[in-house]
DNA sequence: CTGACTCCTTCACTTAAGTTAAGAAAAGAA
DNA sequence: TTCTTTTCTTAACTTAAGTGAAGGAGTCAG
């Protein structure tokens, strides 16, 4: 586990071993069992997550429907809105696996930061990459039909199909269960012909 | 001009007169004419723009046709996906007014970090904050109808709404201008009924 | 095993967006 | 100004997503 940690973060700056040990002294890896929820609509939090192993998801309870926006697999960073701005979550975080999660605490981080600068300059180029992937998935997002986003998630992540249920994934394209079920059915018909 | 910028920076750090004065000496502002097209598809690009006055739109040209993903305007950063990925862009970026801008380049941001680690606090949480702001645009966008995502743009950026042709506001918003004439007609048929 | 529940699919029907085309209005260029 | 081009709107038709309802498959608890 920890190895998988120091990995990621050698791809971004070069830690000694007091800075290694100073990580390990943070106490942060969670083992979580599926269905878990890390946290609620109107809770204050200072977590952010980062699953080494495992699946978790942010949705809403909009008019009493969950709305799936995301999914986070190995080695992708959460961290919620709601921690940056220091108010309620509108959101829901779970867990859709058994997970392995490193759960940092923002003042811990700031702790960290205050302490090795190195992770500040760590933490600005995850966020800039960050910003920059999302910002290409929400414009493929908003140039794309709802079949074609299937597609391209066939693609780009064709294990989350498999790891997810269908309706989170519906959601998460921006339909409904039905029509998703519906334009599976369409694409299949339209390889045979 | 200045006062805007060093208003802006002190939000999130305190400048000394030498690092203000290390900021004025990089020819930042740049007066650029409506129309201009300041980033091309397939270009490499290290800049970033940051408009004091005017607004800049990001567009993908897809099967001849202008998607348009993104507006920025006053004191919203745009960096580029390809500035931080290193390869040539995919979108086009131009200006939809007569603008003043603040153009950086991440070379010279590099330096002012590296001589001013105080700039990689400043960027980290600058990062930090846009990455929440547009995870929760991405969410609205995924949640809601054109119709909804139309009446939270005149909610929350009625100026765009004027400064912005229709057919631009069309493909921002995930839909057709005939579309968008079509659901704008629709709402004041039923602001009457 | 049975009954309750969730999840997925299918169907018929409704609603809204895409498409094609045409014309009016506005903006730019000569 | 006048001509040209772009932009916006409207309309008729097509296509696909939303809705409500129903049934089957799988899971879980008792």
């Amino acid at each position: 586990m920890k190895t998988i940690l120091f990995d990621f973060i050698s791809k971004y700056i070069t830690l000694t071993e007091e800075e290694k040990n100073a990580l390990l002294n943070l106490d942060l890896f969670h083992s979580v069992k599926k269905g878990t929820i890390l946290l609620s609509e109107g809770q204050k939090s200072k977590e952010s997550y980062f699953p080494l192993k495992g699946c978790i998801r942010t949705y809403y309870i909009l008019d009493g429907e969950e709305k799936t926006t995301a999914f986070y697999t190995e080695m992708e960073a959460l961290t919620p809105p709601c921690v940056i701005s220091k108010t309620p979550s509108d959101y829901y975080v779970s867990c859709v696996e058994d997970c392995i999660l490193l759960v940092s605490n923002s003042d811990m981080e700031a702790e960290v930061n205050r302490k090795f600068p190195k992770f500040d300059t760590m933490c600005r180029i995850l966020s800039e990459e960050l910003l920059a992937k999302q910002r290409i998935d929400f414009d493929a997002f908003k140039t794309s039909s709802p079949e074609q986003r299937y597609l391209n998630l066939l693609q780009n992540r064709p294990d989350l199909i498999q790891r997810v249920p269908q309706h989170q994934l519906a959601s998460y394209l921006g339909i409904k269960p039905q029509s998703l079920s519906r334009l599976r059915a369409r694409i299949v018909e339209k390889d045979k012909g």
